[in-house]
RNA sequence: CGCGGGGUAGAGGAGAGGUACCUCGGGGGGCCCAUAACCCCCAGACGUCGGUUCGAUUCCGACCCCCGCAACCA
């Protein structure tokens, strides 16, 4: 029993909820649900990062405000995170009341520790586009919508956070918590980028070009870069600093990140958090990206595959299946609407909910009664291994073993000719399977909760549901 | 010598110093409770070249190829 306080990155809302989005959602919601299962007391962070030039400029392209703009995205990633049944207990918003106050709060207290200094900044700025650009937004050091102008460099005066002052703090962070970032191969990078040297990184922007965004405090000319604000919805989600009690019962945070998010994550944020005095977060997990056809999914290319019609196609369980079956949990995966539909169709038309189906008609024909609930049985150790070492798939390869075993025993040890001969052996046989089923279900329940619901139910009521994963 | 990952049966993945595993697909058989589902059996693979070793696909080195990232991209 303890008090386990997990958190999504939080989405930018300048485009629509997209695969990676699900994909970390529901490696979120499982992490949740099962430490609930296990007794504790869990606090699940999701919501939507919605400052920035970007946003800006879409609410601009759309004719809307900014606040306008990111009200409708937000409502729409929340309905997002319900269509997959992501049981969060927080949705926060950048452009709340209190986390606007808190990344306030959270500035103060880095420019009290001397962290933050105003210095110099170089833009490239393209005229064409009147934005200003990043490197790897440009193309040959030319901005690609505008290739015959050439990028600008603007120097602005902005705020600093001395991130340099933090990397042997930082190294000794992952010295100590040998774990902190997960998997291996990404505490490696995030090492070795940390040990490279770190330069201290540009965290406002002058009012006058970006208005949309969190006022500095004191400074009527500047607002925070939105990276500075967004960082701190990890500690204003659950109170701080207004709430101090609320946010010792939860601090510190376990993360769920893609890899695009390493360095701030792992390594921005925890020197942010040093500096305002506040502790390290418990651990980073960083997730890989899904492909598909073998290249990033991307408009131009089609091979966009929009979660939310694979919902509507295959229903929640099933895409939350996929992803935390079928994709790695921290490499590259592909995915295709082929191989989804021969994921769907071998292991949940043909596996699972074939199984439901066999078992429960052997129960509801030869059964009087519906069987006892069955006692808790606890999971393996081995399941609780995989499942805090994030590694998904290999806790449900583990429940789809019990599946095929179950599939097996019924095969070979034939209750429904058993049941005819000796029916009271028959009987026995049929309860044991439907024990065995009831355990199946609840070892889902983590990551196909609404899966787990139907099998219980069918259970003990003893009826035959309607197919489960009808073939498509 | 920028950083990190990777090249395993037709496809997608796992793995380990000594019979190479899983899923899909292919071939054959069985069963009839089930959503033409389920069970069993069979065929088929470790990028290239060296080294270490009794033995490497697994360790080391070189090479070839692929994929991310390369800082303010939120």
């Amino acid at each position: 029993m303890k008090n386990f306080y997990l958190t999504t990155t939080l989405p930018y809302v300048n485009a629509a909820p997209h695969l990676g989005h699900a994909l970390e959602f529901v490696q979120a919601d499982a992490l949740a649900r099962a430490a609930r299962l296990a007794g504790d007391e869990v606090f699940l962070n999701v919501g939507t990062d919605e400052h920035g030039a970007k946003i800006a400029q879409k609410a601009e392209e759309e004719g809307k405000n900014p606040q306008e703009y990111a009200d409708e995205y937000a409502v729409r990633f929340k309905e997002f995170a319900d269509r997959l049944a992501i049981s969060y207990d927080s949705f926060i918003r950048t452009s709340d009341d209190g986390h606007v106050s808190a990344a306030q709060e959270f500035w103060r207290r880095c420019e009290a520790a001397g962290d933050i200094y105003k210095a110099e900044y170089e833009i490239k700025y393209c005229v064409g586009c009147e934005l200003e650009k990043t490197d790897s937004e440009l193309a040959n050091g030319r901005c690609p919508l505008h290739p015959s102008l050439e990028i600008e460099i603007r120097k602005e005066e902005n705020y600093y956070f001395r991130f340099s002052k933090y990397q042997e703090a930082l190294l000794t962070l992952y010295e100590n918590q040998k774990n902190f970032v997960v998997p291996e191969e990404r505490m490696r990078e995030i090492k070795s980028f940390v040990s490279a040297g770190l330069k201290d990184f540009s965290i406002s922007r002058r009012r006058e070009k970006l208005s949309w965004g969190i006022p500095v405090p004191d400074d009527p000319d500047h607002v925070m870069y939105v990276w500075f604000d967004a960082l701190v919805n990890y500690v204003s989600a659950i109170g701080w600093p207004t709430d101090q009690q609320r946010f010792t019962k939860w601090w510190p945070v376990t993360q769920l990140a893609g890899k695009d998010n390493l360095r701030q994550q792992a390594a921005m944020w925890q020197a942010m958090l040093l500096s305002a005095n506040l502790t390290f977060s418990r651990q980073v997990f960083i997730h890989g990206f899904i492909t598909s056809g073998g290249q990033k999914m991307s408009k131009s290319l089609g091979n966009v595959i929009d979660p939310l019609d694979l919902v509507e196609r295959y229903g929640t369980d099933a895409v939350r299946y996929v992803l935390l079956r079928h994709v790695s949990s921290t490499e590259d995966s592909d995915l295709t609407p082929d191989t989804f539909h021969d994921h769907y169709t071998a292991h949940l038309t043909n596996g699972l909910g074939n199984l439901v189906a066999r078992v429960m008609k052997l129960a509801e024909t030869h059964l009087e009664e519906p069987i006892a609930r069955p006692e808790m049985s606890p999971f393996s150790q081995e399941y609780w291994d995989a499942l805090n070492a994030f590694e998904f798939n290999r806790v449900m390869d583990l429940v789809w073993q019990r599946i095929q075993a179950l599939d097996e025993r019924i095969t070979h040890e034939e209750p429904f000719k058993l049941v005819k001969e000796d029916a009271e052996k028959g009987r026995t046989l049929i309860a044991e399977l439907a024990t065995e089923l009831y355990q199946i279900g609840r070892l889902l329940n983590p990551f196909m909760p609404a899966t787990n619901e139907i099998i219980k139910k069918t259970i003990l009521e003893n009826k035959k549901p309607e197919n489960l994963f009808p073939r498509l």
